[in-house]
DNA sequence: ATTCTCATGTAACCGGTTACATGATTCT
DNA sequence: AGAATCATGTAACCGGTTACATGAGAAT
């Protein structure tokens, strides 16, 4: 049960909408756990209940109102409590990886069009993580903010993620060579 | 609704019995899709009822009978069905990540015995992948099995596990060190 | 003796995904 | 006029996890 946890953590950094969370899950928490909008506003309706999160409302002219929430002391101490615990091992699961593992014994076409699908999603994930590393570290260089800086936690877990998306790229790019180097090789010119 | 899939993925291989394919995907498959061996059974009996795949009795003497099931025709057409239609973006879920992005806001070090421990075994996965894929392309060296080795499928998703735990480790080690220097900066001697 | 490996399942529960639902404002 | 953004939810379903259940032979 760690989407809450993830919540929690998010909001670390500061207050936020439902709305607006679900936007920071998207860029920076998606590195680590992905969740849908409606998730976040069913997961921050229960914190509230158990007192993990307070919201507050603030009323917009020009804009539909919207509630804030920001993590309280308890809210802290169940985040504390559960980092204390054992973490389960991590695991991918890509449908992706499921079709390259048999597109030696079924028709690659396909596939190989969404390896390159893929690099291209990918390389327009490392551009988006490349600029938010960038801003998160302001004027300091890496060395110097994972040092000195402040928020290092939100900064390494990006970090992972432009790490994560850079090696799936060149995988990706890799996989579809192999496979198209050997499709050519199978299929003689007509 | 992938685990199917990964199933008749995996079982392109040859023929395997439940408990012998749960133990494939614990090294192989599991670097793209990870299953417990309940699931694994459950699922043999549904594809079976469905005719996708064939199981057949082996009596044994000194062990427990077993039944080995592979791929039929139609499970083959249904993968490869599946394999022509769009893929769901791949996303890591991952508990200490969670822990990390909150580790400068909580105390960080039940988070670095966990980042300590990930590096151990992601060493022990590293040598264990290494050794499968050396195993896999036989006396050919990597790139001559690529180009024309068989079941590169399989070759390549081991591959980019092997890059998967390589990344995961250097970052472990990585994010420990960060935080132990910051630790050790915020907690002046006694 | 005890642990490990081989071998196969069932049942309850819950977290995550999909689909549904609404409505105002700003931008093209 | 239509699309995109801001803003917040409910409900059904299903896939995955946890817990439960059994039993024999081989290895230490």
């Amino acid at each position: 049960m760690a989407l809450r946890h993830a919540v929690l953590a998010a909001l670390l950094d500061g207050e936020y909408s439902g709305y607006q969370l679900a936007k920071v899950f998207d860029i920076g928490v998606a590195n680590f756990w992905h969740a849908l909008p409606q998730q976040l506003y069913l997961e921050l309706a229960k914190l509230e209940k158990e007192g993990m999160v307070a919201g507050r409302q603030v009323i917009q002219e020009t804009r539909p109102n919207k509630r804030l929430f920001k993590v309280t002391a308890e809210g802290l101490a169940e985040l504390t409590r559960w980092a204390a615990s054992a973490a389960k091992p991590s695991f991918i699961r890509d449908d992706l990886m499921v079709k390259v593992q048999a597109a030696d014994r079924i028709p690659a076409g396909p596939v190989l069009e969404q390896l390159d699908e893929r690099v291209r999603v990918a390389d327009a994930k490392i551009e988006v993580l490349a600029k938010l590393l960038a801003r998160l570290r302001g004027e300091l260089d890496e060395d110097a903010f994972l040092r000195e800086g402040e928020h290092v936690g939100p900064y390494l877990t990006c970090l992972r993620g432009l790490r994560f998306e850079r090696e799936h790229r060149d995988w990706c790019v890799l996989a579809a060579s192999v496979l198209r180097a050997r499709e050519v090789a199978c299929t003689p010119a007509t």
